[in-house]
DNA sequence: AGAATAACCCGAACGC
DNA sequence: TGCGTTCGGGTTATTC
């Protein structure tokens, strides 16, 4: 599922490719279910005969810039994905496809449609919108400090594992990379948020930057479906220390990895070195 | 008000 | 082979 660093790999790839400032002619809707905030007709008023000039993402969000000032977000939640293709070829899901003026499309794909994609007129009311503005710090955003998480943490009665999850502290954290952070961090995923100290909590976001970090070089981490593009898959699975490893051997003490569910999502720890 | 849970959705995996 | 059931996961809405 994407996250942060999966989300950062197909932005990079998408930065690569060569449809900017051609223009976008015909829109082709298999399911409109995704738009959140127009109907078929507004989007397409919105983003015909527009261009894309830069793409870039906040948090798990993935922005795209027009031509006209204008702007689309699109959050691929679970399974959502973004394939160029050309004109002719076909992705398994498809639900929004985007025709340019090279014989090529941009197709959102998502088999599950729980995706998201909304327009904005401009910059500022993309920032004022309900989907953005509640969004906390980013991983690698200078003011993720020990402080400021122990403040979002101290009256926080949940387990850290959930409030990890919670885009309104760190946007950007999924179910792998909270596993993955409080293991390296020896933190039990059970404990309270609010019991978390300001040395535990510079650790969570130093050791979160770290395997962040690994993961983008590695293009993201490929569990279930997760491919950045076409026939193009992450591999940071190879370097994960307890997401997906269920009943195997810790690999810092030997002994057998839990799993349990914390607030309805899956969570895999060592009960022995997780204090 | 804060926290837990249900709902959204459907392919894949499993059970019979 | 085929049908029915279960599961998962990010976020929001609803219930507790």
């Amino acid at each position: 599922m994407p996250e942060f660093p999966e989300v950062k790999t197909l932005v990079n790839w998408l930065n690569h490719q060569d449809f900017f400032s051609i223009k976008i002619n015909k829109i082709i809707f298999i399911d409109a279910i995704v738009l959140k905030n127009s109907t078929k007709k507004q989007f397409i008023d919105f983003v015909c005969n527009e261009t894309i000039k830069k793409i870039s993402q906040i948090g798990k969000f993935i922005i795209f810039y027009l031509s006209n000032g204008k702007i689309i977000t699109i959050h691929l939640r679970l399974e959502g994905k973004i394939f160029y293709l050309s004109a002719n070829e076909k992705s398994k899901f498809p639900l929004v496809e985007f025709y340019l003026d090279n014989d090529k499309k941009i197709v959102y794909d998502d088999s599950r449609k729980f995706g998201t994609i909304n327009i904005y007129d401009n910059y500022q009311k993309l920032l004022d919108s309900s989907e953005i503005k509640k969004l906390g710090k980013q991983p690698f955003d200078q003011a993720l400090t020990a402080n400021y998480l122990l403040n979002c943490f101290k009256n926080k009665n949940q387990k850290i594992k959930t409030t990890l999850l919670d885009q309104t502290i760190i946007a950007g954290i999924g179910n792998i990379y909270a596993d993955e952070t409080l293991f390296l961090c020896k933190i039990s995923p059970f404990r309270k948020a609010k019991d978390v100290s300001l040395d535990e909590c510079q650790q969570i976001i130093n050791n979160c930057r770290k395997i962040m970090a690994q993961s983008i070089k590695n293009k993201g981490t490929t569990v279930f479906s997760y491919q950045y593009a076409l026939n193009h898959s992450g591999s940071f699975q190879k370097y994960l220390k307890v997401y997906g490893r269920k009943n195997l051997s810790c690999l810092r003490c030997g002994s057998t990895l839990c799993w349990t569910k914390i607030n309805g999502r899956g969570t895999t720890y060592c009960k022995k070195c997780q204090k």
